[in-house]
DNA sequence: ATGAAAGCGCTAACAA
DNA sequence: TTGTTAGCGCTTTCAT
């Protein structure tokens, strides 16, 4: 079922058919009613292959992301192809394994299948990425580099309410598990953080880098217990569920001993015993709002106009905070 | 950068060029070699896009997954991408949100960017998957369909380890709590237990269908309760997870009062308190035998071959089983 | 409003 | 072993 088939059966040439499909105010009423009747009853799809080579578009983005498995990505995975797939994109999702080389190799790859390309959280460094970004559209999600559209989470603001929280709690000495070398997120968690406990007046230590995983959770303990802090921010819920793992195997009881506080409001978190306090992230919306910028840049022909959007974070308390002990004595 | 770039730049015409890259077999060893050097040198890329409009293969492969939150998924995903990788096709991942129209519609929307897709747990009846394995190679996973290749995870088995288990530990009344309607694996699990039931002169009732997630678990259980099962066997781990909180409200504890296992391995069984005892899936083989076989269903001319794989299952027993309770007396 | 014709970048007979 | 040629199915000027 090609056009050409259409267009004979229609009685039109195929240049019509075409624009019966793709430009139809340029094809008077009747001959459009007719020629789409035709398609529809011969089950014409238009292939989109050979239109990709003429228009140099092929409407699929892709979308990089660091680990599938971590259940922070899936709900914007979802909210990223459900909106694409109404504005008539596909979305392709590709996994990196957080591996920066594996990254740039996947950009590259999905370079020539894609128009434009959405990169969450990145491990790539900025200088990289800006390279990359000059041969195909690119929304960050997560990273901010001059010159590229960004969808930025307010984990600064995160971060901040988890220190306020522990510091209303009583806890006076915190500590701040940081993520993966490279992660935008980890950084600013530990500016606001910093900053956020200064102002309260209480201490702050900070650890890492570590890989943002369950282990990666689980191999801090030592080191989280050495700082004898009583507050503890971790770089996601997967390292705060791996440090209550610790502390668990160590009889360190959580939040009797130690608070704890993960980041991104994920079901593990939800699952966890003591059920997770956490800041919660707009993964939802991070991954709606990343669609639209790309397709607003790929659409609007003119300047690549950078547009950075900062998405509000809010502290979701549960059961894995309280009080500090009292001091026996 | 196209081909005719290259041709002119090494001297040749643009057919060698092709086959430099496409059938290098076919070109003598030095024109090949200095094609090879000047293509690298002007950073040439092959387009895609003329390449799958002329030989009509686009080396994509869609895979179709009911809801890429569901932590049975990624691992299964993960190694299917890194497995079609290094075999030289990219896997396009999408999520039906469940449902059966959503299911259909994405294959064919895919079947026009795609060589070829796997559908793993399907939820559209046989006679569809049938109508649509007519137009495109297709590969199933937990799904078996008449004609068409599918790589099955031996769940039926898994179910009778289960039985076996709880049986074994003194369990005299078990409940099932099935899955959704549609589900292969929830269909087997059912015959298996029961036969099994019946070997170990147990009682088993059948609960279902039920949503294949926590909230599904939480709902079912009064109606869990109302069968005064001391032993549980849940449709997946999702659903145990929400059968055991469910529990929990109405203080019910696992698994002194009641045991109950779930299906599939996930991180989030791993990761609930108490630990879940589980029917482990060979998930990521699964994803990787599914890309073999379609691969090789591609790349075989002749015959459409159909295959079957089955796959081992095997329990894993952590701390949601036990033995029932004395009866007071 | 429609038709004619060129061509997107590549592959694949067929010739030489 | 390499060159020639004819498209793959569609869009898009340019005419009419």
């Amino acid at each position: 079922m090609t056009i050409r088939d259409v267009a004979q059966a229609a009685e039109v040439h195929v240049s019509t058919v075409s624009r019966a499909f793709s430009a139809p105010h340029l094809v008077k009423r009747e001959t459009r009613e007719r020629v789409l009747a035709v398609a529809a009853e011969l089950g014409y799809q238009p292939n989109e292959t050979a239109r990709a080579l003429t228009t140099g578009r092929t409407r699929n983005l892709g979308l990089i992301v660091s680990d599938i498995a971590n259940p922070f990505f899936p709900p914007l995975i979802k909210a990223a192809q459900a909106h694409a797939r109404v504005r008539g994109y596909q979305v392709f999702v590709a996994d990196t394994d957080e591996d920066a080389a594996v990254e740039e190799e996947l950009i590259q790859t999905l370079a020539r299948q894609v128009d434009g390309v959405i990169l969450v959280s990145p491990r790539l460094a900025n200088d990289d990425i800006g390279r990359l970004g000059g041969e195909l559209p690119f929304v960050l999600v997560n990273r901010s580099v001059p010159g590229l559209s960004a969808v930025l989470m307010d984990v600064a603001n995160g971060a901040a309410l988890a220190v306020d929280h522990l510091a209303g709690l009583g806890h006076e000495h915190l500590v701040l598990v940081g993520g993966p070398r490279g992660s935008w997120t980890s950084a600013q968690m530990r500016r606001a953080a910093g900053k956020a406990a200064a102002d309260q007046g209480v201490r702050l230590d900070v650890l890492g880098p570590n890989p943002p995983t369950e282990h990666g959770g689980i191999a801090a303990t030592p080191a989280v217990l050495e700082t004898r802090a009583t507050g503890v921010i971790a770089y996601n819920d997967l390292v705060a569920i791996g440090l209550i793992e610790g502390l668990d195997d160590r009889n360190v009881h959580v939040p009797r001993d130690i608070s704890v506080i993960g980041v991104d409001d994920t079901v593990a978190g939800r699952l966890n015993r003591p059920r997770l306090t956490t800041v919660a992230m707009p993964t939802a919306a991070a991954g709606r709002t990343a669609v639209d910028l790309l397709i607003q840049a790929l659409e609007t022909p003119g300047e690549p106009a950078t547009a950075q959007t900062m998405l509000a974070t809010s502290l979701v308390i549960r059961d894995s905070t309280a009080a500090p002990e009292q001091p026996a004595g």
